[in-house]
DNA sequence: GTAATTATATGATAAGTGTCATATAATTGT
DNA sequence: ACAATTATATGACACTTATCATATAATTAC
């Protein structure tokens, strides 16, 4: 049952999330305008941000929570291509360069997330040099990153890639207190959708590591127990 | 034998490449200062422009040539992961994200190419807004086809991606003036590289579209004699 | 022009992985 | 609280595709 998203109106001003993403470079004086021209939602686990094909309106930026990015193969089969989490820009490509989503995002866990107005943040974008350097920057990582996941899929086998996917979850959302298990929840299907494989695949591949004391099945959680193995396994280039 | 390239003095202003480029956004007046920010070079066939880990100097221009991006997976295997040609930028993404190349560029045939002082290039794309614009949408444009190259990867069979694959290259090059042959010359090998197959498979998949009458094997060039076929068999979204 | 090398071609085989089947555990809805 | 659904788990099997082997054609080197 979806009611209507509650909203919190953050403060640009004094948000924690703000300072570590691509508006951390802008001024004190620009971020009172900015809070002026956003507002902000929240969105339970599995909703929909936005879909493949929508128009973008604004930017989303998160506040907290974590999102992935995902879009349906040929077949109808999910391939997640990002994850994204609190301070990161979201919905941003299709943005700047004027096009539609070409992919989905949906929300892993309970998210707050903030919405720019889309001609106010062009316009920012473009006169804010360090703003400008920041999207770059951004858009690039997402470059670079999106064609290590080709090679991978290119060369690797299953196995290696899902030792990678691990280990990319765990760089991207880092550990739990214990700094063992991984901080994001990902159900085995999604795993498969990200390493580039069958559910079944995919769960007997994390089976093993766990046979092997690579990592430990703990509920619905991974924890990395042998990093140097996982690391090894991944078959990594450096 | 590698003899130092000779060099041709070309003129922005009268460049036709640069009409189709981010660069025919820029005014008259800008134009000549760029042409007083580049040089030119030509590089044959199999040439190096620029490889993994180094550092960009300064932005290329592809006058004309055709230039693959390929960088070498773990196990030493190379893998394609963009095609460039006259009147593309090359290097762009290391540049404006003050990052060193993650792939080789190579000549895929005898390519004059000028090079953009990085410092006047990095101005000018600050400055200017309409090429700000433009270089968005372009490594925009290039992390869509990398992630619809990840889902291809992830989700398609071999025979998919191959024909998926030529629909690329056509896409990208065109034909020749007979409206039928690839207008470009990749070996096996590259073709292999560029699918994420081995070299056999490659060769074996062409020899079944050939005798499929779908495409006619010639000398060294790939005539497509029957495109709808072909875009069935690559299995396309859309 | 001939030898050496490289590219293309094709067959046989084996390894990897997807699919289908079935079972159990966990979650959700009423 | 219980039934229904969904997620996880594991085995058996088949199919795709990589690898190895060998052959021929095309380039390149001398």
């Amino acid at each position: 049952m979806k009611a209507s998203n509650p909203v919190y109106e953050h403060n640009c001003t004094t948000c924690n999330s703000r300072l570590h993403s691509v508006f951390s470079v802008v001024d004190a004086e620009n971020i009172v305008d900015l809070n002026a021209h956003k507002s902000c939602t929240t969105y339970k686990k599995g909703q929909v941000i936005f879909s493949q094909n929508g128009l973008p309106l604004g930017l989303f930026c998160v506040n907290n929570g974590k999102i992935k990015l995902s879009t349906s193969g040929p077949d109808g089969k999910e391939q997640i291509l990002r994850l994204v989490k609190g301070g990161d820009i979201l919905g941003y490509r299709a943005l700047i360069s004027n096009d539609r989503y070409h992919c989905n995002a949906i929300a892993l866990e309970d998210c707050s997330i903030c919405v720019v107005d889309k001609a106010y943040f062009m316009k920012l974008a473009m006169e804010n040099q360090q703003l400008c350097r920041a999207i770059f920057k951004k858009i690039s990582d997402d470059l670079k990153k999106a064609e290590e996941h080709i090679v991978s899929l290119s060369q690797k086998n299953v196995r290696e890639r899902m030792a990678e996917a691990l280990l990319f979850f765990k760089a991207t959302y880092g550990y739990e207190s214990d700094n063992q298990t991984l901080a994001v929840q990902l159900s085995r299907e999604e795993i498969a959708d990200f390493v580039g494989t069958s559910t079944e695949s995919a769960i007997r591949l994390l089976s093993e590591f766990n046979n092997d004391k690579i990592i430990e099945l703990v509920a619905k959680k991974i924890k990395i127990i042998n990093i140097d193995k996982l690391t090894k396994t991944a078959n990594l280039l450096y």
